[in-house]
DNA sequence: TGTACATCAGTGAACGCGCGTTCACTGATGTAC
DNA sequence: TGTACATCAGTGAACGCGCGTTCACTGATGTAC
C-alpha cells in the first residue's frame, strides 16, 4: 500500500484532518467549519492544509463520505448479525443501527440528512455510492424477504390505485434496480425508509420537545413494530 | 394599535427586518445569518439594528417564530377549508399544507425541522407556542376522528405491549394534553407525525435523489394514504 | 398654542476578531543513474 | 554506494474580506406644562 514514509506520512496527516474535521463539525457545525482552525489543531500554518484539500469545499465532501461510510459500515455489521432468514431481525438491525449512529454523531448526522449546506453542491461521482448504502440494504432486506414469502402482502390493504406518472416512476425505479417486488411494495418500502429516518430526526433534532419521551429507545422501538408491519414483515 | 408616526415607523422597520432576514436565511442559511448584512440591506448602518435587535440571537428567534407562525396559519386555513367531520381529509389537508410550505420555503423549514443552527439554543418561552400548532392541530384531528368513531381500530394491529416506561410516558402526554384516546393510537398517532415530516424532509433536503421520482406530489398523497392507514383513518 | 425637556432613531468611528486563498521560499525526502 | 536532481511538505507574509458589538454624537419626534 504505502511504500516510502513520505506517503505513509501523507495518509496519516489526511485521517488527522478527517478526524479533526469531524471535531469541528461537532463544535460549530458545517457551516462553520474552517481550514484556518483545522490547520491549527493539526499544529500546521494555514497554507499547509492545502497540500491536502484543495479548498474549503473538498473538506466538506471528505467529511460527507467518510460519515455515509462510517454509517454504512455500522449498518451492514449490525444487518450481518441476524440469522440470514430473520427478515424482520435485519429490518430492526438496521434501523437500531442508524439510530445509533446517529444520536452518537449528531453532527455528522445533520451533515447527511439535516438542512443542506448553503453554496455547497456534493459531488455526486463521490458521493452517491456511500450515500446509497443504507437504502441499498433496507431494499436487499425488503427484496430478500418478499422472494422468501416473508411479506405477508395479504394482510396488508392494497393501496389506492397508483396514478400513470408515480406508477412510470416506481417502473423506473424497479428496471434500475432489478427489483423483482411488486410496485406497491416499492412505493411502501419508499415510506418505511422516509419514516424511519422522520423518527430519527425528531429524536435527534430535539423535535419531540425536551421532556415528553423518558424512555425514547421504546418509543423507537414500538414505530419499528409498526413501520415494519406496514411492508407486511412478520 | 400603533398611536404615534414614530411608533408606527418602528413596527413597519421591525417586519422588514423580519422580510430581510428570511431573505438572507433563503440565500446563505440561518449560520451566515448576519445583522451587518442586514442592516445594509436595510439601507442603515450597521449599529443602528441594534435599536430593534439586541443581538444575531434575537434575530434568529424573531424568524423562527415567523417561520412557525406562518406554517401553523397555512395548516389551519388549509385544515379548517375542509368539512368538520371529514377527518381523513383533514389529515391530508394539513400534510399537503406542510409539504407546500416546505417546498416554497425550504431556508425556513430547514431552520424549523433541519438539523440546529450551532451555538444557539432558542428560547422556549417563545417558541414553544408557535412551534406547537402543527402537532396541535394534527392531535385535534385525530382525536375528534376517534369520538366520531371514525378511527376504525378494529383494522388495527394492537401492536406490541408498551412497555413500562413508554406506557408511563405516554399516559403523562395523554394528562398533559387531557386527550381520551387510547394509549396505542397516541404511539401511532407519535409515528404518524414522524412519518409525515420525514417525507416532507426526505422531499425538500433531496434524499430520493434528483430524477428518481418525476411526479414527487403522487408519491406523497400515496404516502398520506398509507399513513392515514397507519392510525385507522378512512 | 408655545416652549422646555425627554426620548429615541440613526451616524460614524473604532475594537478585535476570523476567514479563504495565493505565492515565493526553504529544507527534507525520494529517485535515477 | 554515492551523487545530482526532482519532488513535495511546510513556512510566513500578504491580499481583501466580513463579522458582532460598543460608544459618544446629532438631530428629529413626542410630551408635559
Amino acid at each position: 500500500m504505502s511504500r516510502t514514509p513520505r506517503e505513509r506520512a501523507r495518509q496519516q496527516t489526511m485521517a488527522d484532518i478527517v478526524v479533526i474535521g469531524r471535531k469541528h463539525l461537532a463544535t460549530d457545525g458545517a457551516a462553520a467549519l474552517s481550514l484556518r482552525a483545522v490547520a491549527r489543531d493539526l499544529g500546521v500554518v494555514s497554507s499547509a492544509v492545502y497540500r491536502y484539500v484543495a479548498n474549503r469545499d473538498e473538506l466538506l465532501t471528505l467529511l460527507l463520505v467518510d460519515a455515509y461510510t462510517e454509517l454504512g459500515e455500522e449498518v451492514d455489521e449490525a444487518v450481518n448479525r441476524v440469522g440470514s432468514d430473520d427478515y424482520a431481525g435485519q429490518f430492526r438491525a438496521l434501523s437500531l443501527a442508524v439510530r445509533g449512529w446517529a444520536l452518537r454523531e449528531p453532527a455528522r448526522y445533520g451533515l447527511l440528512f439535516g438542512s443542506p449546506v448553503p453554496g455547497y453542491h456534493a459531488p455526486s461521482e463521490q458521493t452517491t455510492t456511500p450515500g446509497t448504502r443504507v437504502i441499498g440494504s433496507l431494499t436487499r432486506i425488503f427484496t430478500q424477504a418478499y422472494r422468501a414469502g416473508a411479506l405477508r402482502e395479504h394482510d396488508l390493504p392494497v393501496g389506492p390505485e397508483m396514478s400513470g406518472q408515480l406508477s412510470a416512476d416506481v417502473q423506473a425505479v424497479r428496471t434500475e434496480m432489478t427489483l423483482d417486488i411488486p410496485d406497491h411494495l416499492v412505493a411502501r418500502g419508499v415510506l418505511v425508509w422516509a419514516a424511519l429516518f422522520g423518527a430519527v430526526n425528531f429524536e435527534v433534532f430535539g423535535q419531540y420537545g425536551p421532556d415528553t419521551f423518558s424512555a425514547p429507545e421504546e418509543l423507537f422501538e414500538h414505530h419499528l413494530t409498526a413501520l415494519a408491519g406496514l411492508i407486511g414483515l412478520q
